[in-house]
RNA sequence: GGGCGAAUGGCGGAACUGGUAGACGCGCACGACUCAAAAUCGUGUUUUGCAAGAAGUGAGAGUUCGAUUCUCUCUUCGCCCA
C-alpha cells in the first residue's frame, strides 16, 4: 500500500492553484458575491500558530463558499507600518523598509504553504507609497469635510520611547513597552472627529446581526452613552469666576453635595498659574497618568481654592471648590459635583480632606436614619434628606424628576454625554504614513496640494537620534508651496488608520487614481465575513466603522456605513509552559515527555521539568511552536485539521504534539481507506443491490456539514469526518453497489475539501472524477422514512429504544411496549395514567 | 466595584427550537500481528454494582410527563470596563 506523500502532493496542488489562477477574483455580476476577509498580519518575520488558526478558519469558509457557487473575494495583505520595524532596524542597523520587505517575502512563502485560497494578485502593503498616497488623500478629504482638526492636547508621554501613547498602551500608569511611568505633556496633535459619530456608531451596532454580542457590548461600553444633566453652579469668591458647568448622571443626589471638583486643566486654572503651590500640585498630578484606570487606582488628591460653589437647589449651602486629579477635562465639562455618600471616589476624597457630607439615598429595606460611612451606596433605593426630592425611587424616577425640576427652574438641562473621545492620530515616529500637512513660521496650517502626493518617507535616515527622526531631518522638512517656505508636519499617522480602510483597497488594489473604485467597492463591500482576534474588538473595528462613515460623509458616494457585515473572533493558540529547576523558561523542544506526569530535560534526563499552566503562545514564555516546522513534518492538511479540531474556534485551543500526530495519522488512514475504496470500485459488482445505508449517511453528513460550517462549529466538522471514516471503513467490508459507492464517496471527498484541500483534490483526481468542485447536495431519492427509532420512557426514564414505522398509532405502540420483555416488567400491576407521545421520536408512559 | 460569559468522564469537547447525556478525538487498559519493539488493526473505557439496576452535566431550589438546555439563589473561573 502506498503511503500518502503529503510533501509532493501538497506542493503539486499549490502549484496547480497558482498556475491556474484558481482563486483569482473578478467582478461577476450574475453571481452572488462573498467577501471573506481575515485580519491582515503585521510582518514581524515569521507566521505564528495564531495566524495559522485565523487563516485556516477563513480559508475553510472561503473554499466552502466557492464550492457553493459564490463569487468569492479572499485577499491578503500586510499591515506593514509600525514600531517593531523601527526597533528591529535600530538593533540590526538596517532600514525599516528592507527589514519589512524581507519579512513579507518570508511570511508570504510560509502562508502559501498552508494552502490558502488567496487571490495573491490583490496583495497590498500599507507601507508602500502606492497604498499610503491614497490614505494621505483621504486625510485631506476628511480635513476638507471638517472631520480632521489640530489641537493642543495633553498626552501620555513615554519619556523612554519619546512618544505619545494611546490610553490602552498605558498599563498601571506605565508605558506598555518601556515600563516607565508615563508623563503628561502638551503637544499639538491631529485628531479625527470620531465623536461626531458617537450616536451613529452606537446605533449601527443594532444592524450587525452577525457580530458576537460580546464585541457589540464592548463597543457599546466604549462609546459609553450616558444620560444626565448639565448643571451650572454659581460661584462665590475673590476671583472673576461666576459659574462652573458640570455634567452629572446623578442629579438626584444634589442634596448630598459636599464639594465641587474641577480638572487641573479647567479654564479657571489660569487664575492660579501664579500660585507656586498650585504649580506644585499640578506637577504632582502629572505623575499619575491620564487613563481612567490609573486615576481610579491612584490616590485622589486635591487643591483647595478659596472659591465656594452654591447648591442650586439649596442656595444656603455653599461648598468648597477643589482642583482634583481624578477629574478629566475631556469628559463632560471637566468639572463634577462631589457627592461622597453615593460615589466611592468622592467619598475617598471627602474622607481625605475631612469634608462633611449627607446621605441622600437609602436602600429600600433601610429606614430614614440610614447613613453612609465608609462605603458609598450606589444601588437603587429611595431619596431621603432632600427636601422636595424625598421619596422618589432611585434611580429611574429620581433622576428624571430631578432633571424635570432643574429644567423648570432653569438651573440645569438634560444632556447626553459620550465617553468616546476624538481619535488622536499623530505619532512621533518614522515608520508610518506621513501626515500631508505643512506650516508657516506662525504655525498656520497648509495642506499639501493633492497633486503633490504622495508625501514619501525619506530614505537613509538616522534612526538612532533622540525623538522623531523625521523632525531631525532638516532637508526633508523643508517644502515650498506656491513659492512659500514651509515646514512639513513631521508626525506620522497611527497605524490604526492604515487598517481602517484596507478592506476597501482590496476591492481595487491597483487603482492608481483613488484608494478604491466606487463600482468595485459597491460590488464587493461590505465584507461578508471578517475573522480575527478578539483583541481588536474595540479599537480597530470601531475605527474602521468610523472611517467608512467618514469616507461616505457628505457625498455618500460609497453608500456604506458598516464595513463588516459578519464578524467572527477566534480564540488563541495555547501551549503548556515549562521551566527548569532554576525557574528559567524552557521551550517545548527542550523538554521530553516520559509519561503523562513526568517531564525531563532532553539534554539531561536526570533533570525534571516543572510544567506550568497552558497559556497563549508567546516568545517571552518560550511556549511557541513554529508552524513552518510543523508543516514540514506533518503537512499543511494535518495542521489545518488540527487547527479546527479539539476546541470551538471562538475558544482558546491547546496545542499538543499528540493532537497534531493524531491529525497526521488520520490523513494516512483516510488515504488507506481511499486505496481500499479504489480496489472495491474495481471489483464491486454492479449488480449488487443498491444499499441505502451509504446514501442515507451521506445525506445526513451533507446536512450536518452545511449547518456546522455556517455556524463555525469547526471542531464538530472534524468529528463528523472521523465518524465518516469509521462508517465507511466498516461499510466497504459489506457487499456494495459500485455506482452507489462511487457517487457517495465523491460527495464525501468534496465535503472534506475545504478542510483538507490537497488531500481531497488528490483523491478526486485519483478517482478520475470531474475536477469541478461543486458542493454536494442531498439525494432526494433516498428514503429516510422507513424506520424510526423511538425512545420509550416510563415515568421519564429511558427503558428501551424500539423500531416503529412512520407516524405509528399510539394505541398500537402502547400495546407493543406492554408486551415487550424489556419494558413490560416496569408496567406489571400498574395503571398507565398518562401517555406523552411525540411522533417518530419519543413515548413516555406515566404509571402509578 | 460594574457588565458579559462559562462550568459536562482522567483530558479537549459533543448534544437541533425542553425529548436516548458523554458524539468525536486524546489518554489509558486489554487483545491481534511480531523473536521483540515501533507502527498498524481490533475491543473496552462516567461512577457504582457480579448482575438487574441505581446515581450522574459546579452546589441548592423551582417550572415540567421529561431540564446539560428555562427561572431564581449561591460558588468558582474567564474576559471586558473601571
Amino acid at each position: 500500500m502506498n503511503r500518502y506523500n503529503f510533501k509532493t502532493i501538497e506542493k503539486k496542488w499549490q502549484n496547480y492553484w497558482e498556475k491556474n489562477n484558481t482563486f483569482e477574483s473578478t467582478i461577476k455580476k450574475d453571481k452572488k458575491k462573498f467577501y471573506c476577509l481575515e485580519m491582515f498580519p503585521y510582518p514581524s518575520g515569521k507566521i505564528h500558530m495564531g495566524h495559522v488558526r485565523n487563516y485556516t478558519i477563513g480559508d475553510v469558509l472561503a473554499r466552502f463558499k466557492i464550492m457553493k457557487g459564490y463569487n468569492v473575494l479572499h485577499p491578503m495583505g500586510w499591515d506593514s507600518f509600525g514600531l517593531p520595524a523601527e526597533n528591529a532596524a535600530r538593533e540590526n542597523n538596517l532600514d525599516p523598509k528592507t527589514w519589512t520587505q524581507s519579512n513579507i517575502s518570508i511570511m508570504k512563502k510560509q502562508l502559501k504553504r498552508i494552502g490558502l485560497s488567496i487571490d495573491w494578485k490583490r496583495e497590498i502593503s500599507t507601507c508602500s507609497p502606492e497604498y499610503y498616497k491614497h490614505q494621505q488623500l483621504f486625510f485631506l478629504e476628511l480635513y476638507e469635510k471638517g472631520l480632521v482638526y489640530r489641537k493642543e492636547n495633553y498626552v501620555n508621554w513615554d519619556p523612554v520611547e519619546q512618544t505619545v501613547l494611546a490610553n490602552e498602551q498605558v498599563i498601571d500608569g506605565k508605558g506598555w513597552r518601556s515600563g516607565v511611568t508615563v508623563e503628561r505633556k502638551k503637544l499639538n496633535q491631529w485628531f479625527f472627529n470620531i465623536s461626531k459619530f458617537s450616536e451613529e456608531l452606537l446605533k449601527g451596532l443594532d444592524e450587525l446581526k452577525n457580530w458576537p454580542e460580546k464585541v457589540k457590548t464592548m463597543q457599546k461600553n466604549w462609546i459609553g452613552k450616558s444620560f444626565g444633566c448639565e448643571i451650572d453652579f454659581k460661584i462665590k469668591g475673590n476671583l472673576p469666576i461666576n459659574n462652573i458647568k458640570c455634567f452629572t448622571t446623578r442629579p438626584d443626589t444634589l442634596f448630598g453635595f459636599s464639594f465641587l471638583a474641577v480638572s487641573i486643566d479647567h479654564p479657571i486654572s489660569e487664575h492660579f498659574l501664579k500660585d507656586p503651590k498650585f504649580i506644585k500640585f499640578k506637577e504632582e498630578c502629572s505623575k499619575t497618568g491620564t487613563t481612567e484606570e490609573s486615576i481610579a487606582i491612584g490616590e485622589k488628591i486635591g487643591f483647595k481654592t478659596n472659591l465656594l460653589a452654591i447648591n442650586p437647589l439649596n442656595e444656603k449651602q455653599k461648598v468648597p471648590v477643589y482642583f482634583a486629579n481624578f477629574v478629566l477635562m475631556d469628559y463632560g465639562f471637566g468639572a463634577v459635583f462631589g457627592c461622597p455618600a453615593h460615589d466611592q471616589r468622592d467619598l475617598d476624597f471627602a474622607n481625605k480632606y475631612n469634608l462633611k457630607f449627607k446621605t441622600v439615598v437609602k436602600p429600600i429595606n433601610e429606614d430614614n436614619n440610614y447613613k453612609v460611612i465608609k462605603e458609598a451606596y450606589t444601588g437603587p433605593g429611595v431619596v431621603i434628606n432632600s427636601d422636595f426630592l424625598n421619596g422618589f425611587k432611585v434611580p429611574d424616577e429620581s433622576i428624571s424628576k430631578t432633571i424635570e425640576i432643574l429644567e423648570k427652574k432653569k438651573l440645569g438641562e438634560k444632556k447626553i454625554n459620550f465617553r468616546l473621545k476624538d481619535w488622536g492620530v499623530s505619532r512621533q515616529r518614522y515608520w508610518g504614513c506621513p501626515i500631508p500637512m505643512a506650516y508657516d513660521e506662525n504655525g498656520k496650517v497648509f495642506p499639501i496640494p493633492k497633486e503633490n502626493l504622495p508625501v514619501k518617507l525619506p530614505e537613509n535616515i538616522d534612526l538612532n537620534c533622540k525623538g522623531n527622526p523625521l523632525d531631525n531631518n532638516k532637508e526633508w522638512k523643508k517644502i515650498k508651496i506656491d513659492g512659500k517656505e514651509l515646514t512639513r508636519e513631521t508626525d506620522t499617522l497611527d497605524t490604526f488608520v492604515d487598517s481602517s480602510w484596507y478592506f476597501l483597497r482590496f476591492c481595487s488594489p491597483n487603482n492608481e487614481k483613488y484608494g478604491f473604485d466606487y463600482d468595485e467597492a459597491k460590488y464587493w463591500m461590505p465584507v461578508d465575513q471578517y475573522i480575527g482576534g478578539v483583541e481588536h474588538a474595540i479599537l480597530h473595528l470601531l475605527y474602521s466603522r468610523f472611517f467608512t462613515r467618514a469616507l461616505n460623509y457628505k457625498d455618500e458616494k460609497l453608500n456604506l456605513n458598516e464595513p463588516f457585515q459578519g464578524l467572527f473572533t477566534q480564540g488563541m493558540v495555547c501551549h503548556e509552559t515549562y521551566k527548569d529547576e532554576d525557574n528559567k523558561w524552557l521551550s517545548p523542544d527542550e523538554v521530553e515527555i516520559k509519561d503523562s506526569k513526568n517531564y525531563y530535560l532532553k539534554k539531561d534526563k536526570t533533570k525534571k521539568v516543572i510544567v506550568g499552566p497552558s497559556e497563549s503562545m508567546s516568545k517571552s514564555k518560550k511556549n511557541t511552536i513554529d508552524p513552518e516546522r510543523i508543516i514540514e513534518n506533518y503537512g499543511a492538511d494535518a495542521v489545518r485539521l488540527f487547527m479546527l479540531s479539539d476546541s470551538p474556534p471562538e475558544k482558546d485551543v491547546q496545542w499538543t504534539e499528540q493532537g497534531i500526530v493524531a491529525c497526521y495519522k488520520f490523513i494516512q488512514k483516510l488515504w488507506n481507506l481511499h486505496e481500499k475504496i479504489k480496489d472495491k470500485l474495481k471489483i464491486a459488482e454492479e449488480s449488487q443491490k443498491n444499499s441505502d445505508e451509504i446514501s442515507k449517511f451521506t445525506n445526513r453528513l451533507i446536512d450536518k456539514i452545511n449547518v456546522n460550517l455556517e455556524k463555525f462549529h469547526n471542531n464538530v466538522i472534524v468529528a463528523n469526518f472521523y465518524e465518516t471514516y469509521n462508517f465507511l471503513s466498516k461499510e466497504i467490508e459489506k457487499p456494495i453497489n459500485k455506482e452507489n459507492l462511487a457517487e457517495n464517496y465523491t460527495k464525501i471527498l468534496k465535503l472534506m475539501s475545504p478542510v483538507l484541500p490537497h488531500f481531497a483534490s488528490e483523491c478526486l483526481e485519483d478517482l478520475k472524477c470531474d475536477n469541478k468542485l461543486d458542493w454536494p447536495v442531498t439525494d432526494k431519492k433516498v428514503s429516510t422514512v422507513e424506520n424510526y427509532k423511538i425512545v420509550v420512557q416510563i415515568n421519564g426514564k429511558k427503558r428501551d429504544i424500539i423500531n416503529t414505522n412512520l407516524n405509528m398509532d399510539e394505541k398500537i405502540l402502547v400495546n407493543k411496549i406492554k408486551n415487550n420483555s424489556k419494558t413490560s416488567k416496569f408496567l406489571q400491576n400498574k395503571n398507565v395514567s398518562r401517555v406523552i407521545y411525540i411522533k417518530n421520536k419519543l413515548i413516555n408512559l406515566i404509571i402509578k
